[in-house]
RNA sequence: GCGGCCAUAGCUCAGUUGGUUAGAGCACAAGAUUGUGGAUCUUGGGGUCGCGGGUUCGAGCCCCGUUGGCCGCCCCA
C-alpha cells in the first residue's frame, strides 16, 4: 500500500488517461487554429491580488494560496481571464486587432469535489479583445460549437443557451430597481431554474420581499426564449405602462445586435445549437452584455462551458479600456458527456513496426535498422531482452503493430530481413538495404 | 464548511452469528515453446483487509476516531 496519496481532488494521468486528454486538447486546438485564434500560455502561479482585485477578498477561500519565501501572497490560478487580461492589457496598443487568443491550461480551486468538479482541472479558454460589437460573439459562439462538434456531438447532445445582461439591466432599471437590487434579482434569476421560488429567498432577506406584480414581470422576462419575445419585450420597454423607459436608441441598437448575432449563427448553420434563454445570467458581476452557457440536452450534467462579454475587466485590472468576450470549456464535465455518448474513441497506440530478433548477434544488426527506421519517423518496438521467438510473435501481435521485421540467423546469413504483414499474415524477404522502403510501402498500402 | 453512503491484491469483487495460514476472476510475469499470432494449460509475484485506537480468549467482520473516495448541500470565476 502506498505511503503517499494523491492530494484530494487532484488527478493523475496514466498513459491511457493522457491519451484521452491529449485527444481533447488536440481537437480543441485544431478548432481554435481553424478559427484563426493564436495560442498563448502564462504562469500557473500568480499574485493573489490578481484574483482578489477582480472577485473580492472572499475569493481567497476558494483558492490554493500561500505566502512564498519572498513574503509574496500568491495563488495557483483558478481561471485564465485575469491573466489573459493582464497579458493583453500590457501590450494592447501593440497588438493587431482583432485580438483572438486561446489557451489550454490547468487550473486549481480549493473546493469540495463533486461529479464533474475537482480541485484541479483543465480548461480551454478563447477570448476576443478590442471588438465591441456582436461580431466577436459570433466568432466565439461558433468556435464553442465547433469545439463540441469536432467530437461528433450534435444538437441532440448539447445546446448553447444565450442571454443578455444588458437587457436585464435595462428591464430591471425600468422597473425602478437600483443597482444593488438588480444584482440581487439577477442572483435569484441565476438560481431560479434549480430552486424555483426559493431562489428569491436571499433577495427577500436582503431587500425585503418582492411585490407579486413585480415578481411576475421578472418571471415573465426570465421566460424569454426567442427573438420574437425579445422584440416584444424591447417594445414594451421603450414605452412602459408606468415607470421610466430605457433609452430607445440603446434598445434599438441592442435589438440590432441580437438580429446580427442570431442571423450570423443561422447563416453558419449553427442556429440549431443555440437557444435563447433569459434564465441564464451567469453569477459573475463582471459580465456586461451577452452571456452564454453550454449544457447537455438532457440536463443531467453541470455546465459544459460558459462565457460572455466583459467590457470593463481589462481596465479594472489596470489595463486600457478594452472590450472583451470570452468563454471556457472545462475538461471534466465535457469528458463525462463524451463518455456518456460513447464518443471516446478507441485509440490505437501501437507501433508501426515490431522487430523479432533471434539472438544477441542478430540484435546488433537489427539495431542498425531500428535506429534508421525511427529516424525516418516510424514508431518501432523490439524486445529489450532476448526472448523466445514464439513469445516475440505473440508480443508483436499484441502490440498492434502492422508490420513485423524478423532478424533471424538464417535471414541475416542471406543478407535479407523477413517482413511480415501482421494483418495479412504474409511474409516476404527483403534485402537489408531496402527495409525502410519496404516498410514504407507496406504501411502506405491499402 | 455541512450531510448520506463507502474503503479487502493493479482492477472488479467474495469472505458464514466474530474462529485456524484472507480467496476468486481479470491483469501482470514465468514455463509448456531456441523460428511464427491475441488461445489453452501449469506455475508465480503481489495484501499492515485505508490508517489509529477500543471491545474480545480471538476482529477483514463489532465500537470510536481519522484519512481518502463517491453522491449531494454551500459555492461555482
Amino acid at each position: 500500500m502506498a505511503t503517499f496519496q494523491t492530494l484530494p481532488g487532484f488527478r493523475e494521468f496514466y498513459p491511457e488517461d493522457l491519451v484521452r486528454r491529449n485527444h481533447l486538447f488536440r481537437l480543441w486546438r485544431q478548432a481554435a487554429n481553424s478559427f484563426g485564434f493564436a495560442e498563448y500560455d502564462a504562469p500557473v502561479l500568480e499574485p493573489l491580488e490578481l484574483y482578489t482585485a477582480k472577485s473580492g477578498p472572499e475569493i481567497e477561500g476558494q483558492l490554493f494560496s500561500f505566502t512564498d519565501k519572498g513574503g509574496r501572497q500568491v495563488a495557483l490560478r483558478p481561471e485564465m481571464t485575469p491573466t489573459v487580461c493582464r497579458l493583453v492589457g500590457a501590450k494592447a496598443s501593440a497588438l493587431k486587432r482583432p485580438i483572438k487568443w486561446f489557451s489550454i491550461g490547468e487550473f486549481y480551486r480549493y473546493e469540495r469535489m463533486q461529479k464533474g468538479r475537482g480541485r484541479c482541472f483543465h480548461q480551454f479558454n478563447a477570448d476576443i479583445f478590442g471588438e465591441p460589437g456582436p461580431e466577436a460573439e459570433i466568432e466565439l459562439i461558433a468556435l464553442l460549437i465547433q469545439c463540441f462538434g469536432a467530437f461528433g456531438l450534435t444538437e441532440e447532445d448539447f445546446h448553447v443557451r444565450l442571454s443578455d445582461r444588458n437587457l436585464w439591466f435595462y428591464y430591471l432599471g425600468a422597473l425602478g430597481l437600483d443597482d444593488a437590487r438588480i444584482r440581487g434579482v439577477l442572483g435569484a434569476v441565476d438560481r431560479y431554474e434549480k430552486y424555483g421560488d426559493d431562489a428569491f429567498k436571499a433577495y427577500a432577506e436582503q431587500f425585503g420581499g418582492l411585490e407579486e406584480s413585480l415578481k411576475a414581470r421578472i418571471l415573465g422576462f426570465l421566460k424569454i426564449n426567442s427573438l420574437a419575445a425579445i422584440e416584444q419585450a424591447i417594445g414594451e420597454l421603450a414605452a412602459p405602462a408606468g415607470g421610466v423607459g430605457a433609452p430607445a436608441d440603446k434598445l434599438q441598437a441592442r435589438l440590432a445586435d441580437w438580429k446580427k448575432l442570431l442571423g450570423a449563427l443561422d447563416a453558419m448553420g449553427l442556429a440549431r445549437f443555440v437557444t435563447v434563454d433569459f434564465g441564464v445570467v451567469r453569477g459573475l458581476a463582471y459580465y456586461t452584455g451577452f452571456v452564454f452557457e453550454a449544457f447537455d440536452r438532457k440536463g443531467e450534467l453541470r455546465a459544459l462551458a460558459g462565457g460572455g462579454r466583459y467590457d470593463d475587466l481589462v481596465e479594472k485590472l489596470g489595463g486600457p479600456a478594452l472590450p472583451a468576450v470570452g468563454f471556457a470549456i472545462g475538461d471534466m464535465t465535457f469528458g463525462l458527456l463524451l463518455e456518456q455518448r460513447g464518443l471516446t474513441p478507441k485509440f490505437v497506440t501501437g507501433p508501426d513496426v515490431y522487430c523479432v530478433i533471434g539472438g544477441e548477434a542478430e540484435r546488433l544488426a537489427a539495431f542498425r535498422d531500428i535506429h534508421a527506421l525511427r529516424s525516418a519517423g516510424f514508431r518501432v518496438e523490439y524486445p529489450l531482452k532476448e526472448v523466445a521467438f514464439g513469445k516475440q510473435f505473440k508480443a508483436a501481435a499484441e502490440s498492434g503493430a502492422k508490420v513485423a521485421l524478423i532478424y533471424g540467423g538464417d535471414e541475416l546469413a542471406k543478407g535479407v530481413v523477413k517482413l511480415r504483414d501482421l494483418t495479412q499474415r504474409s511474409e516476404v524477404e527483403v534485402p537489408r538495404d531496402q527495409v525502410a522502403a519496404a516498410v514504407r510501402d507496406l504501411l502506405a498500402g491499402p
